[in-house]
DNA sequence: TCTCGTTTTAAACGGGCGTTTTAAACAATC
DNA sequence: GATTGTTTAAAACGCCCGTTTAAAACGAGA
């Protein structure tokens, strides 16, 4: 049991320390130092500090990307020709609650910065390792969303998922920082509900116009 | 001579390395290596590597605003009225011309990498360094968004285009991975201006809806 | 209780880092 | 040609990194 408080504790931190300063900007004597393990004990449970890294990402995605392929299957088996909103709701559900129930109570945020890591510092072993374990469900995702365009070409299909994907992850990442400036800027407070309830008629216009 | 030769040659060859690695995964050994220069020349001629850092914003960072600034100017004399398709267009040519004229012959890839790293690399000194020197034709460009949609409350305005921004810092900050994955998705290969040329009526469209 | 595999601990290792130092090479002035 | 200020060069500094080692502590089964 103590075994597994250990490597709970070092994910726990590694997670918070990646998604705050990135990978090269942590080291493991951080992580050890704020879960209270010692040093040694990332190199005994993990192997390596990349190690650890592909655990970090695979105790989230796992489970998430799981999630994703059930909804995905009952999805299409309910709906033989979903349209894009059909797509972006199974998705945006199982983001939702995948992050609060099968993923703990870990704040979304993480999540987003994460996700945002995994493109932005994702170098040789992790893009690997990503592209191994969850390049399948990904896919599969892209595909529904091809044939809910087919007028479209698959590149500009690529092109504006990516671009609504970097929307949500700039703005929910660093949900916190952009409430303080719109507090500061419009002398309003905006929940985070709000925010999304802008985002997600931004997205739509967006993708679809 | 020689002595502009080696300032030139360290900030060519520490742009090239940060647009690749970021500034962390970048030692100086590696920059001075490239640049054929002894490793104590960035210290005698920068001062510290976080002064170096700043030399390479600030090298393509200025021109580009200044341009953009007198572009600006050039729209409101001709345009009382600039539509958000105008101002939105000024900045797009002063990003593709200042690249390959003021700026140098300089790709456009690192360009966009150096200002997604401006976000999501930007840790102390570098966010306030930005914000010191380029933060009033960064609010200018806003002011002009803000008028075109005077319709649009604050907030909605601040969300709108925040959420922008995120799909701008996501793409070019990833946008080497992101090519990958759209070559190896569709087949076809995609030109970072052809990147541009999507981006820019997807943000119009989402922005205006 | 002793044993043996597992886990934790403290200490050290080699290496790369940013930076500093000291002296040599250079270029311009008189 | 000597002098002076600037630039380059090589070497070393102390620090922190990821990793390894070897012993101690622990825990379950005989």
């Amino acid at each position: 049991m103590s075994q597994a408080d250990t490597v709970t504790r070092i994910l726990d931190s590694a997670e918070e320390l990646f998604a705050e300063k990135g990978f090269a900007e942590t080291s493991l004597r951080m992580i050890t130092t704020r879960a209270k393990v010692n040093l040694a004990a990332v190199n005994y449970h993990f192997g390596s500090k990349k190690d650890l890294i592909q655990a970090v990402f695979a105790r989230f995605l796992s489970p998430f990307c799981s999630k994703l392929d059930k909804e995905l299957t009952v999805m299409a088996a309910a709906n033989p020709e979903p349209s894009l909103h059909d797509v972006l709701d199974v998705l945006a559900r199982t983001m939702l609650t995948g992050v609060h129930s099968t993923v703990g109570t870990r704040k979304l945020s993480v999540f987003m910065r994460l996700l945002g890591l995994a493109y932005t510092q994702a170098q040789g072993h992790l893009r690997r390792f990503l592209k191994e374990n969850y390049q399948q469900t990904y896919s599969r995702f892209i595909l529904y969303l091809r044939a809910a365009h087919p007028e479209l070409s698959p590149r500009e299909i690529f092109w504006r998922i990516h671009f609504a994907i970097g929307a949500c992850v700039f703005t929910m990442s660093s949900i916190e920082v952009l409430r303080d400036m719109s507090m500061a800027d419009t002398g309003e407070d905006s929940g985070v509900e709000d925010v999304m309830n802008q985002l997600i008629p931004f997205l739509a216009a967006a993708l679809e116009r």
